[in-house]
RNA sequence: GUGGGCGUAGCUCAGUUCGGUAGAGCACCGGGUUGUGGCCCCGGUGGCCGCGGGUUCAAGUCCCGUCGCCCACCCCA
């Protein structure tokens, strides 16, 4: 015998067992909803693109990340689609021919980064995308906000905030310390840590990449700006008085509060940060993600405006503006704070019919055929052996109700009906097996 | 890319101090109850002790190497 292989998934990447998928199906199909309810309409594009369609979309931290394949014959040059932002703006490109705008497409499908795993974090995971393009509306944004609100909401969630921000005010934040633009990386993800590690710390790494101690003093009473949505915008819009784009972020950041008011969005779960950033190199508007008090996670949404990167695939650019839910991480984060309504079932199964011996075999294919024409999800017990083990099969596995059918039944034409929920037990004929069934599981 | 922790049964882990026949709980199979699950009792199956090398009469245990997983940072969903 040769030595057996050791049954290996790559880095960062997992299998999804019955128990798990049938959560996520739950969650996914939640989300579906919703983003149809807002008027998005479903797409899909390749788990491949073209190498030259991915890279310099994303900056350089995220390049490094981007899985590039090769086929021994081919001659093209494939990467697996690192988000689904960029495939997006080359499906537009392609197809606007076809397409009504503004256009709403929701996406959810599988995205892959090279990233070293950990918690919430994986190489293959699924994303979930709304976008809107073709509109440089600020009621598209705040539609995405709110979208973001009601989703989360409706799947239980309570205690998370939306902070906002955008590119523009950043923008303005690097003139404003006039800080050198290729310093500017630096220093945006150093002001990025302010919640983390705190002024001083932050204060200390802006030393450490040579920025001008004015320029921090100057920054650090920026940064300090706190409070209500409303008045850390006033204060800021007095500071970047003199920035045509930094006001221009501002006003657009009011506009958007202010069609979320009206949308009944709280005040409360929204949160101006103009120190949070986003990795991604093409955003150039407002931008936002979300995150949860418990469990401790990164963030579990992120999005916000990209009005230059069709242009990338096209002459004229269109504008667009979208969000990314981490359904990996809502998954995640429900099954921890068990959100999960009770109708969600380790199985599928809702029926398992018992197997006695060979003169009753006809009979259980019979009651189990009748019971799927009904469409009730049942499985047939194979294997003849003991009522008690075929029971305990049942109650191992979740499955609410068991159809005994032995020889006593047989001879009557009925069937013993268990509720292993409420330990109930009934004896009727097959025929009206479908409906009890259904008024114990419910639907 | 940086730092830390851990690899022993299908799963969670003990055993490593001080080298001496491979353990527990859960799961699985059978029985107690030959037509009734969960609880209980009894029995059983199951191990390349991550992998490779070294030291030794003897290695899960000591030494070297290597691979893998987890956690944190960076960054992100």
């Amino acid at each position: 015998m040769s030595r057996q292989l050791q049954a290996r998934v790559p880095r960062g990447m997992r299998d999804i067992l019955p128990e798990r998928m049938i959560r996520r199906r739950y969650v996914i199909d939640q989300v579906s909803r919703i983003f149809e309810e807002f008027g998005f309409e479903p797409l899909q594009t390749p788990s491949f693109e073209l190498a030259e369609t991915l890279l310099g979309k994303y900056g350089p931290d995220a390049e490094k990340l981007i899985y590039q394949a090769q086929h021994a014959g081919g001659k093209e040059e494939l990467a697996l689609r690192y988000d689904l932002s960029v495939p997006l703006a080359r499906l537009i490109a392609m197809h606007r021919g076809q397409l009504h705008f503004p256009f709403k497409r929701y996406q959810i499908a599988p995205v892959w980064r090279a990233e070293r795993p950990q918690r919430g974090r994986y190489r293959e995971f699924y994303q979930c995308d709304c976008d809107i393009v073709g509109t440089t509306s600020l009621l598209a944004d705040a539609e995405i906000i709110q979208l973001i609100h009601a989703l989360l909401s409706r799947l239980g969630f309570k205690d998370f905030t939306i902070h906002l921000n955008s590119r523009k005010v950043l923008n303005g934040i690097g003139r404003y310390s006039g800080v050198p633009a290729d310093q500017l990386g630096s220093l945006y993800r150093s002001i990025d840590k302010l919640d983390k590690i705190g002024m001083e710390r932050v204060q200390e790494e802006l030393r450490e990449s040579q920025i001008p101690s004015e320029v921090i003093s100057r920054l650090a009473g920026l940064l300090q700006i706190e409070g209500d949505v409303r008045s850390v915008l006033g204060r800021l819009s007095k500071e970047l008085a003199q920035d045509s784009e930094g006001r221009q972020g501002i006003a657009d950041l009011e506009e958007v509060l202010c069609y979320l008011k009206a949308l009944g969005v709280p005040d409360k779960q929204l949160d101006i940060q103009f120190t949070m950033v986003r990795g991604l190199d093409y955003y150039d508007g407002i931008i936002y993600e979300t995150s949860i008090e418990k469990p401790k996670m990164p963030s579990i949404t992120g999005g916000g405006r990209y009005d230059q990167l069709i242009g990338l695939f096209m002459k004229d650019s269109l504008p667009a503006v979208g969000t990314s839910f981490g359904i990996e991480r809502i998954i995640d984060a429900m099954e921890e704070l068990n959100m999960l309504p009770d109708s969600v079932r380790g199985t599928v199964v809702r029926a398992l019919v018992t197997l006695f011996g060979p003169d009753q075999a006809a009979i259980s294919l019979q009651a189990a055929h009748q019971l799927r024409q009904a469409g009730i999800h049942t499985e047939l017990y194979f294997k003849q052996s003991s009522l008690k083990s075929q029971f305990k099969y049942a109650n191992r596995k979740g499955i609410p109700c068991v159809v005994v059918i032995g020889p006593d039944e047989a001879e009557q034409g009925k069937a013993t009906l268990r509720n292993f929920m409420t330990s109930q037990q009934v004896q009727l004929p097959l025929s009206e097996m479908p409906s009890q069934i259904r008024r114990w599981i419910g639907n």
